[in-house]
DNA sequence: CGTGTGTTTGACATACCTCAAAGTCTGTGG
DNA sequence: CCACAGACTTTGAGGTATGTCAAACACACG
């Protein structure tokens, strides 16, 4: 009943750049607004910062295709990464009332994103209930990844964390969760990220690394992944399928409505 | 323009139970419909499980009253506490199409919660853009919340982390950010929760409370919180404003619109 | 009074960090 | 083509924060 786009668009506010993803779009006519806004398309290059902690987050960010890591920084210089995020993320969502999240958003490679200025979200959330379940959705899972990892790197060794963010980067960059060995994919990734993200240092990162590599695990050697045992990789990361399908940023569909007809 | 109610509700759903939270509420015509449907409220005891793991999450349940926490359980037996909520709390909403967030939610003392049917609530959600607002609203502050408690775990020493979630607990608990020496708060707590919550062993957090009771700056006695030197505890907590300002459940303003009128 | 749950303490083990330095790779400029 | 600098990786030795194991203590509850 509702008539969707071709299912073509990755981003919902400048409604460019074909790619598989996001086929929960929107109806005929929501796509014609948001074309009309033709909202701005910015580019970043690798080690850009996007926004920093103190900044007035005066858009958000849609990413269409690229690397961002978000990150937090402590009093005492250490850094904790918070999240990966790539082609179809979102970024710089802040809620309302909260003055910053205290997050810097970095490009880890060539970035482009489709910014869309918060006051012009703020309205097209009064307006259109497609983008509110997009964004629901998208505000759900990014909590529960988060979660999910909070949980790794509080209750796991160091050789779980590690293969835990490997296994996590790549079901995210091949979108699903079922591959096999073999694969070879490539992240914009030192293993200073990975300290960052596993809250380990680089340097017993690099200890780690190297064993998954003795063991013929995985084998993470300069920007370049390649599963050499992938049922060995879920078995060293320690993670259900449950959380796996959380990693894959997938389309909303619209509820089939029902109950509550008050 | 909009009228409120006497901003005495703190659920949207059953609209029970007085207290001053939430006057974001709803319009007339919004509370009203609310009120036919009569949510109902349902009870738990201490210690008892809300709902599991691989439950179907049938509700949403909205804390009315007394303490929760959300636990992930790992496969060899470590359990992580990612999130401790009190009134006005939103627990069990999951993403569409996710078929579990692997949490536990269990009860830590008395608890009162309104349940909404997980169906009804998608219903809802279609037709009141004030509850679209709200759920965003909460999804971003949790997400939020936890990618900061996740810096804290990643990245500080014991008596950092054990520090960070007392000063949390005491703001989610007395509401606000300026508070002096002295306070007391109760907290239905055992030393081996927080050793859940902060990732480290029940023994460990001992030696942490105790030498924070001998350096004056908590009591942490049997699930009672004294502060005894507030500015120390920040100090140790080592947190800025922003955070603690995301640690208290806020209601949230309709948006004056603007922009995006095209 | 006994039982169970939570707290406290001590001795010891170890996973991870710190510091130091060498080794690799890549791009740059002469 | 070579020399050099800079970023990243790798390795080793030693230190320390935290975990593990064991046991006593305190307190509530039946």
């Amino acid at each position: 009943m509702v008539a969707h786009r071709p299912s073509t668009t990755i981003c919902r506010f400048c409604a460019a750049r074909p790619r598989g993803l996001c086929k929960d779009m929107q109806t005929e006519a929501e796509f014609e607004t948001l074309q009309v806004l033709q909202y701005r398309t910015r580019s970043f290059r690798a080690g850009t910062q996007i926004y920093g902690p103190h900044d007035v987050k005066t858009h958000v960010y849609n990413i269409t295709s690229g690397w961002v890591s978000l990150c937090h920084e402590l009093p005492d210089g250490h850094r904790q990464i918070s999240q990966f995020l790539t082609t179809g993320g979102l970024i710089g969502y802040r809620p309302v009332g909260q003055a910053f999240n205290g997050e810097i958003a970095t490009a880890l490679d060539e970035v482009t994103v489709c910014a869309v200025p918060s006051q012009h979200l703020s309205a097209l959330l009064e307006r259109q209930l497609s983008l509110n379940r997009r964004l629901i959705w998208m505000l759900g899972r990014d909590g529960l990844v988060t979660s999910h990892r909070l949980a790794c790197v509080g209750q796991s060794k160091a050789l779980t964390r590690v293969a835990y963010l490997l296994l996590e980067l790549l079901i995210m960059t091949t979108g699903h969760t079922g591959h096999g060995d073999g694969t070879t994919v490539q992240l914009p990734l030192t293993q200073s990220h990975i300290a960052d993200a596993t809250g380990l240092t680089a340097i017993h990162v690099n200890r780690m690394v190297k064993q998954l590599r003795q063991d013929a695990i995985v084998d993470f050697h300069s920007s370049t992944l390649k599963v050499l045992n992938y049922s060995s990789l879920k078995q060293a990361a320690q993670v259900s399928q449950d959380v796996k399908e959380a990693w894959i940023i997938q389309s909303v569909p619209a509820p089939q409505s029902g109950g509550a007809t008050a």
